[in-house]
DNA sequence: CTGTGTGCAAACATTTTGCAAGCAG
DNA sequence: CTGCTTGCAAAATGTTTGCACACAG
C-alpha cells in the first residue's frame, strides 16, 4: 500500500509544487528512511547511506536539509529524545509514542487510543489549541534488564 | 512546608554527604530557581540571576554545573523541548506534564492521573521497567489564538 | 540555459572540559 | 591548609549558513 514507490511519487509531487528538484541525494534519503523501519539520527542515517551507496556523493549538509524538507511535509517525523539530538523515521503509521530504553538507546513504539483522547480533554479544557504532543516512556527494556 | 530553608537546608545534607562545599552560587542558583516558580534554560536563569545580584560572581559554566548537580539529586527537574534546549524548574510538586505553546513558548503544567497510570500498564505489558517519561501537548495557548 | 541543489568550510548555539586562582570547611 | 569550586577560555557537539560549482528540468 504504502509502497516505496508511492512515497517517492509523493515525494515528487511535493517539490514539483514548489519548484523544486528531485536530485539522487533526495531519493536516496527517502529511501534509506522507507526501507529501514528505524529511528535515524541524522548523523546515523548518512553513516548508513555512505556505507550502503559508496559511490554517492552526499554531504551531511544535504543531510539535514532534505531531512527538514521532509519533516515539513510530513514524510517524516522527528522525536527528540533525551537532551541533544532528534531521532526521524519515516511516516508510514498512524500517530505513535515511544518507549525509549535509557541503557541501549532502543526505540519500541505503541499507540494507546485512549491516552490520545484524555490529552486531547486535557487541551480543551484549558483553552489549548493542541497540533501535536510527544509521549516518551523511559526505562530499561527486556533485553538490557 | 517546602519553604527555602528546607530546601536550602536539604541541598547542604547533599553536599555535605558529597564532601562538596556549600557556596554562595550554588545557594544563588537554588534560590532563584525556588523563588521564581518558573522554566528557566539556563541562559534564562544565568540572566536572572545576573539581574536581581548584580553585585555577585557568577558564571554560565557554574549554573551548567550546579543545574546537573541538583537534577542528579532530584532537586529541580529538566525537560527538554524541541530541538534544542532544556528548561529547569524546582522540584515542589509532585509528578507533572507540560502544555507548551509553540508560539509564545509558554509553559503550563498539567497532570492527569489516569494517564500515569496507563503508561505503567503499557511499559509493564512490554517488559519495560519504566524509570520516568515525559508527556508534552504542543500548541497554541489561550493567549496567542 | 536558468536557477535550484550540492559539498565544503566556516559560522553558530549550546554544553562540557582544562586550568590556575579563590575560598569553604 | 587542603582540595573542592570558580570563571575564563578553549574544546566539543550538533546544526545552519555562505559560497562557488554542479546538475535537474
Amino acid at each position: 500500500m504504502n509502497s516505496l514507490e508511492n512515497a517517492i511519487e509523493q515525494f515528487k509531487e511535493i517539490l514539483r509544487q514548489n519548484n523544486l528538484k528531485f536530485t539522487t541525494q533526495r531519493e536516496l534519503i527517502l529511501k534509506t528512511l522507507f526501507e529501514n523501519h528505524e529511528h535515524f539520527t541524522p548523523e546515523e542515517l548518512y553513516q548508513k547511506i555512505k556505507t550502503n551507496h559508496p559511490n554517492s556523493n552526499i554531504g551531511m549538509t544535504t543531510v539535514y536539509r532534505t531531512l527538514n524538507l521532509l519533516e515539513e511535509n510530513k514524510l517524516v517525523t522527528s522525536i527528540s529524545f533525551g537532551i541533544q539530538g532528534k531521532k526521524y523515521e519515516f511516516n508510514s503509521k498512524p500517530h505513535h509514542d515511544h518507549l525509549i530504553c535509557v541503557q541501549c538507546g532502543h526505540i519500541e513504539e505503541f499507540e494507546d487510543e485512549t491516552i490520545e483522547k484524555l490529552q486531547e480533554k486535557i487541551a480543551k479544557m484549558r483553552n489549548f489549541k493542541m497540533t501535536e504532543h510527544i509521549m516518551q516512556l523511559y526505562g530499561i527494556c527486556k533485553n538490557c534488564q
